[in-house]
Order: structure tokens, then C-alpha cells, then sequence
DNA sequence: ATATAATATGAGAACGTCAACAATTGAAAC
DNA sequence: GTTTCAATTGTTGACGTTCTCATATTATAT
């Protein structure tokens, strides 16, 4: 006698149905599914008939439950208003879907407690992530907490105790940015230096600074470095701050493009002439100052790159249980755009 | 005879792990996590207690897969080096994780093929997303196929046949704009107007440049119109089309900022003066034009606010299990910056 | 004191998938 | 015609949570 075959159209197939209607068991509907070699090809046919028949799609929920792997990264940033999280959050997410994961980004407010940037951690882990990528500075407790969990993490600002980095490398890259406008004869650089404390990238493009005037036997001046932070208002302000101080310089090394858009307007409305009077470079090179006027010349960071590498570590010590601690950073790399231009000896001799 | 409490100190603690050490039953952990009220006051201190000796963290992919609730949100866009796209996965992410969901980006690039994006669908689909917010126009296939799912789908760019929508008020914020160019007293006013052929987005823009004319019984003049896209290539190579072919204007709306923005980098090079020569605005408001120079008048779009209703009204819809449409639109404001100025006579006598 | 209801807990099963193991078939080897 | 091994399929149970239903236990009302 035919069993009868009663599948509740209702709900969505599930391998059981699949199974039931190709008259199978559903071990072999997921053999067929998981392209298991030892399946009869007339079964698999069968199989993938019923899966079409029934419009079956797998449930990554429950395979995950049951395997032990949610197919997802967890991905710590600033806000995305900042383009630079963004275009990382897009590298990651494209990576990410290259292997079936996932991405689950949590967006840290500027200044968030120690207790709030826990619960964002935990929001991530409960909901089992495979792995995760802190793209912005988190309080110590947190790292720290961090270590006594057993899933991979990996850092592309601060570096993190006890976890590998990726990043770019943001010495060499303010080193040549520096060293150009050297070139071009500039002595009087100031640099707009993003927050104090320094964050390690800070500090990275403050040493490229540094090492490029002293390679060039040009004295270290504190009086050119200004904090102020990263945003245009930063560079707006920290340009404002040069000037009303009496402060000389005939150019600007800013920590980044933000900063130095904010900067390149308070020379505007000052009067200053870009790059005639002040030549600029900034540090990003993403496409805001690829159209401010003039153009920007910018340090490029190989953003995609990092997002990239950065997941593809991750899964590999996913797979691998192992969790070797590495550090990679990818060259960064100079564009010139008009931005920057010769010393005039009238500016110098002024 | 004590009962021997076996705990597996390798694998994180579930509810049986904490029924086990507070010696009740794992239903009754699952009640004081979940705020059952029938629990005695002592029962609750004692699993609190064990909860927090293991360290339990709920397992969210084992709720979900019993109660067939993920938690998780779709959020389709194009990709996030727009920044308007990035605005939007900020505020949806920021919204949705205030009711405790996630958002699962999924980022469509240009000109995807309708395979392509039911594949990407497919990604999510698996991943049982509770709903779907489309935020970037998608082939009809597609959205003809998302009919026949039973989650709430939302747009908020061209709108979905059977779905709410849920947007910015383009028209009027486009009528708005021109309305104020032709109060400076312009009245060649050219559009760069996006791509062809127009989607929602760019329709409404243009009915709302018309409407602004019409209602100043200006004559609508179709050589003022350039249909190039939405980058800032976009609206340079439109500026250098128009003067190309010698149409004369003395004033731009631009289809959004980074539009505007190539057109001002066009117009710099040419040695047209803003505003002096030509009025500029944008639309879009974010802080792209807030620091161009000279910074960019614009129309600002209000995408936290649609973000977030996208949320709140997917998570009604899940909730409820209805799915009535609606039509949301979110009014726009012009800011003005100083990208605009009075039509001075010796260009208009030209 | 006893009925009645409210409070408090537990037992068992189910969500959909997948891993370990067991069982069967077929075919080649002796 | 067994033996042997590979190929093919099935059975059972578990992942961690939560739902339904049943079973105490206590308080309140009669």
C-alpha cells in the first residue's frame, strides 16, 4: 500500500518534503544537496525534481544551528557617514558573499562607553558570528574580553593584543606624501593630525611625517602638528587655529581627506589660494577629492584590499582552527592631483 | 542521591548547562530569561546565578529556527561608495538594531543581470530575513518574484507593485529648488538629470523642475535637459555637453550632489565662476556639498527618517502579519549655501 | 474544610539540518 | 559461489530553544 504523502503547502519545503515526495529519505535529499559522491544519478535527478517541484530552499538557520557555523562575520565600525567605513563596509560584504558568509555590521557612536560597545559585541555573538573584524578603535575592556572568546578576530585600526592586523601601511604613505611636498621645496608643512590621544593610525602618519622632514634634515616643528580630529570641521578649525596663531607654513599634510577638504575651504575664505599659496595633501584618496577644487592629491589606502584580505584571514582560520597571528599591511600610494604645487620664493621671503 | 552535574566546559553553556546547575528544568530557565511571570522570586535568583557562573549567552539561531523568527532584516542598495546608499544602511542598521534585529546588506552593482540579483535574494531568502527593504531599482523579474514570498517587502526607490513605499518628497523638493533659482531671477536653468531612462527617483526630480517652470510660465526647453547619470563624472561631462552645443544658462539643478559636483569642477576649469556666471543645486544634502567650494546649495533628503519608518513599519507588518500598503514621503529642505546668487544682468544680456 | 482559581514548575516534542553509524545493494575478485 | 570492497541508502539522534500540555503547589473564597 502507497504511504500517503501529505506535505503542508503552507510552510515552506524543508528536506523532509523534498524527501517525501521523491521518495527518498532525507539523508539522501541533502546528500544531493551537498553534492555528496555516492548518489545514484537517477536518485539525484528525482531529488532535484522535488526540490524544483516544491520551490525548496534550504534554511541556513537550521544547518547552522546543526553545524555549528552561522556563515557570518561581524563587522565593528564608525558610522558610515564616514566614507571610509563605508567603502570598507562594502569590500567586506562583497568579500564576505564571494564565500557565502554573510557580513553583520554594528556601527559604533563616536565616544560610546565600554558597557555599550559590550552589548554591541554581545548583539554579534549571540547571534553566533564565525568571526570577527574590528575596524575601529574599541575600548581595552572589550579587547580584552575579546581574547577569552574562541572565534577569530582581526583588527584593521588599533592593533588588538593577541590578534593579527591588516591595514595599510600609513608610515610609508605619509612618508611619501611628505617627502613630495619636500620635493617641491616645501619646509614649513603643517600637519592636521586627526584626535589626541593618538590613535595608531595617527600616530602611523605622524611618524611618516616626522621620519620624511628628518630624512630630509628639516627640524621637527610642534607648533605645524594641530589635533583637532578627523572631520572637515576638524581641518576647517585646525587651518583657522594655524592662522590666527601667526603660525607660517607654505603647505598642508592633513590625516585625511575629510581634514583636508574642511581645510581647503578656511583657506578659501581666507583668501589662500590653492595650490599658489598652500599646497595640500590628504590621506584616503577616495572620491571626495578627486572633485573638490582644485583636486586633491591624496595618499590612496588600499581600502578594498584590506576588507578583502581581512575576511579571507579570517574564514582561512576559521577552516583552519588555528590562529597564528599575523600582520599584513598593503602599500599605499601617492596621487598626485593639482593640489600641490611648487614653492613661490614670494610666500618663502614673506 | 545528589545527581552527578555533568557540565561540558568546552562548548558554551545553553539552557539545559544553567537548568542543570540552578537544578530546575530547562523550561523554567527559558521562563525567567524570557520574563515569564510565573516564576518565584527565588527560582529567578538561583538561574540568574547559574547564568552568569557559565556565562551563558543565548543562542539566537536556535530561537529563530524554533520560533521562525530571524531577527534579521534584508536591505538591498547599490553599492555603498555612494554615499547615499551608505546614509540609508547606516540609519536602517542603526534603526533596526534598536529593536534588537540585524541587517543583511546586499549590495547590487550596476547593471546586475536579473539572475544575479534573484541569486542575491536567494542569499537572503535562505538566511529566513523576516522582511526586505528594497532601497535600489531592481529588474522586474525580480520584484515580480518577491511577490510571491510571504515577507513584507518595502521600497523606497522605485516603487513595487503590491508593496509599501516609502520615500522623500523628490517632486516638491525639486520644485522647491528650481522655484527658488527662478526667484533669483533665472530662468535658463539647466537640469542634469540622471540616467535614461528615468527611474522613479529621476521622474519625480524632473516633474518637479517642470512644475516650477510652469508655475513661473517659463517655457519648458528640452535642450536644457542632459541625461548623463548620478556621478560626478555624470555631471561633468554634462556641463562640458552643454557648453558644447551653446546652450546658454545661468543656472543648474543638478539630479543630486555628486552631480553638482562634477558639474562645479567643470564649470572651475572653463573659468565659469560660481555663483557669480551660474547658480548651482544639488540634491541629496550630505556633507559631500557642505564642503565643496563654494559650498553647494542642495536639496536635503531626509534618509534617516526613511530608513528608520522602513523599520519600524517592516517590523508592524511582521508583527501583525498584515500587509496593507502604504505611500510615506518624507518632505525635503532646501539648504541654501552659497552656491546661488542673483542672475546678474551682464550674463543674462550675453 | 473543601472547592476554585491562580501561581509555579516540568515533560516531551518540534523547528530543519546534518553527522555518525548501520544496512543494503551490486560488482569485481578469488 | 562465496568473499570483499565500494557504492548507495536509511536510521537515529542531536544542535539549543520554545511551544503545548500536564502536573504540582499555593492562595482565596465558600
Amino acid at each position: 500500500m502507497k504511504k500517503n504523502i501529505i506535505i503542508d503547502s503552507d510552510n515552506p519545503a524543508s528536506q523532509v518534503d523534498v524527501a517525501k515526495l521523491a521518495g527518498v529519505s532525507d539523508m539522501t535529499v541533502h546528500r544531493v544537496l551537498s553534492n555528496h559522491p555516492y548518489v545514484r544519478e537517477s536518485t539525484r535527478r528525482k531529488v532535484l525534481e522535488a526540490c524544483s517541484a516544491l520551490n525548496y530552499r534550504p534554511n541556513l538557520l537550521a544547518s547552522s544551528l546543526r553545524t555549528k557555523k552561522s556563515y557570518a562575520l561581524g563587522l565593528i565600525v564608525a558610522p558610515l557617514k564616514v566614507t571610509y567605513f563605508a567603502r570598507l563596509v562594502d569590500s567586506v560584504e562583497v568579500a564576505a558573499s564571494d564565500f557565502s558568509y554573510h557580513t553583520i555590521v554594528v556601527q559604533l557612536q563616536k565616544g560610546s562607553s565600554a558597557k555599550k560597545q559590550k552589548e554591541e559585541l554581545e548583539f554579534l555573538l549571540q547571534r553566533q558570528i564565525d568571526g570577527l573584524i574590528v575596524a575601529t578603535v574599541v575600548d581595552p575592556e572589550v579587547s580584552e574580553y575579546l581574547l577569552s572568546e574562541s572565534i577569530p578576530v582581526i583588527s584593521t585600526e588599533d592593533p588588538i593584543k593577541g590578534f593579527s592586523w591588516i591595514g595599510s601601511a600609513d608610515l610609508q604613505g605619509a612618508y611619501e606624501a611628505v617627502s613630495h611636498l619636500i620635493r617641491l621645496g616645501h619646509k614649513k608643512i603643517a600637519h592636521l593630525a586627526g584626535n589626541y590621544p593618538l590613535s595608531y593610525t595617527s600616530k602611523q602618519r605622524l611618524e611618516g611625517y616626522k621620519h620624511a622632514l628628518t630624512d630630509a634634515g628639516i627640524d621637527f616643528s610642534q607648533e605645524l602638528i594641530v589635533h583637532e580630529g578627523w572631520t572637515q570641521e576638524d581641518g576647517y578649525s585646525g587651518v583657522l587655529k594655524l592662522l590666527d596663531n601667526g603660525i607660517k607654513f607654505s603647505a598642508i599634510f592633513a590625516a585625511n581627506d575629510y581634514v583636508a577638504v574642511g581645510a581647503m575651504l578656511a583657506l578659501y575664505e581666507k583668501g589662500i589660494k590653492i595650490p599658489d599659496d598652500v599646497s595640500i595633501i590628504g590621506f584616503a584618496g577616495d572620491s571626495l577629492g578627486q572633485w573638490s577644487i582644485p583636486p586633491l592629491s591624496t595618499v590612496y589606502q588600499p581600502i578594498e584590499e584590506v576588507g578583502r584580505e581581512a575576511v579571507e584571514l579570517i574564514l582561512k582560520q576559521c577552516n583552519s582552527g588555528r590562529k597564528k597571528q599575523v600582520k599584513i599591511s598593503y602599500p599605499t600610494k601617492l596621487i598626485l592631483r593639482s593640489s600641490c604645487a611648487n614653492l613661490r620664493f614670494h610666500i618663502e621671503n614673506a
